[in-house]
DNA sequence: ATTCTACAGTAACAAGGGTTACACAGACTC
DNA sequence: GAGTCTGTGTAACCCTTGTTACTGTAGAAT
């Protein structure tokens, strides 16, 4: 687990750090599709994701879904950081993109290394702030931009965070992911292979344009 | 000021602090409609806002504007705080809503504080969490509601900010902050008239349902 | 009073995207 | 091989929102 965690957050960490985490951290590992955090669940540990991805889901009171961004190594999730502190119920979900290895933080742990570690300190605010580019950019893109380029956003992410061109997905599921209805995304992914930017499969999708 | 200071922060902060916010700061008076930051800039001052209202605006390379949300008393621009931080340009442009008081203090400040008032880092953290829950309420309105259903969120939100039922707009600006168009908001204005929940004068607009 | 300008009302039309309905194809079961 | 289930393709239709165009009006400027 020490090398792994090197690796992910080596450049940033404190040795002392480091090994403080190695000791208290609880290693987990999700499979695809798992969800980790559910909407309204109390928060009592902090995920450090070293390997893997995770995708962050936004429900409202309908059961509408959408897809706000994707975690990858290195990440946090800034929102249950954000939960831990206040102790509030969690807004998001959080579910397992592909195999994911992290480690769980217990949240008294967080409070003594923000006083203690420089680093630590720096490291939340760090996450903070790529959070909120983060949820920026997610604006962006439902405010400014048409269902076909979020589409296409959509695949190159996905593709991106799956370090593969190949997407395993059905039309419903990406209908789910950007809150419309599958034959939109039918009709746009034909509109989309016309133009030479993708090739469908049944079950998958390989992106050619990155 | 130090009178205000209490009134806004007084609860949360120590006497220690804020004396010292009293000392370093320096307090700014901005006329409603004043831009206090914009798209681009090198953020070197933290704002505390002591009275009045700002407006969040985001935009993107066409031009295409978008409100965010409105800060209040006792709230700080977190997107400043995390440029601060980052040393990155802004993301979003700072409009005074209303006749506005506020502290700005310098960015060294900040680390000092941080590592020396555990009031102070819980704030921080406290207004991370705040702006996180409001963007996520943003993404929420404009990715599940329809656009009466904004239009009249918009205008309680914009009559609770301004403590007045009675809101000075024009159905152009509104379409500015809504990224829509004036014949839009002038359409679904009318039918919120003849629903009964506002009352529509010329640059202005009462709010009769809150 | 006349002119100018910003603001507001409204009609007619276009486009994007959501809905319903149905056909068909691959994959799995029995 | 027949039956079933899930995923995909597609047409037809509707609603919301965006666009264009024109009218009227309040208020300011002259």
């Amino acid at each position: 687990m020490l090398q792994q965690l090197e690796e992910a957050y080596g450049f940033i960490f404190e040795d002392e750090l480091l090994s403080e985490i190695n000791q208290v951290g609880n290693l987990q590992f999700v499979g695809a599709g798992e969800t980790i955090i559910e909407i309204g669940d109390y928060v009592k540990m902090m995920p450090l994701l070293l390997e893997g991805a995770i995708k962050i889901m936004r429900e409202d009171k309908d059961g509408d879904e959408l897809l706000l961004y994707f975690l990858e190594r290195g990440d946090t999730c800034a929102m249950t950081l954000s939960c831990c502190l206040g102790q509030t119920k969690s807004e998001i979900r959080a579910v397992a993109e592909r195999d994911t290895k992290i480690i769980m933080i217990p949240i008294e742990k967080m409070e003594e290394w923000t006083s203690k570690y420089k680093s630590w300190r720096n490291f939340v605010f760090e996450s903070y702030h790529t959070r909120l580019s983060e949820m920026l950019d997610t604006i962006d893109t439902i405010a400014f931009m048409n269902m076909d380029q979020r589409l296409m956003k959509y695949l190159q992410d996905k593709a991106k965070v799956n370090q593969n061109e190949t997407i395993a997905v059905t039309h419903q599921q990406i209908a789910y992911d950007l809150h419309t209805s599958r034959v939109v995304i039918s009709r746009l992914l034909k509109k989309l292979e016309l133009d030479g930017k993708i090739k469908l499969q049944r079950n998958s999708i390989e992106v050619t344009e990155l």
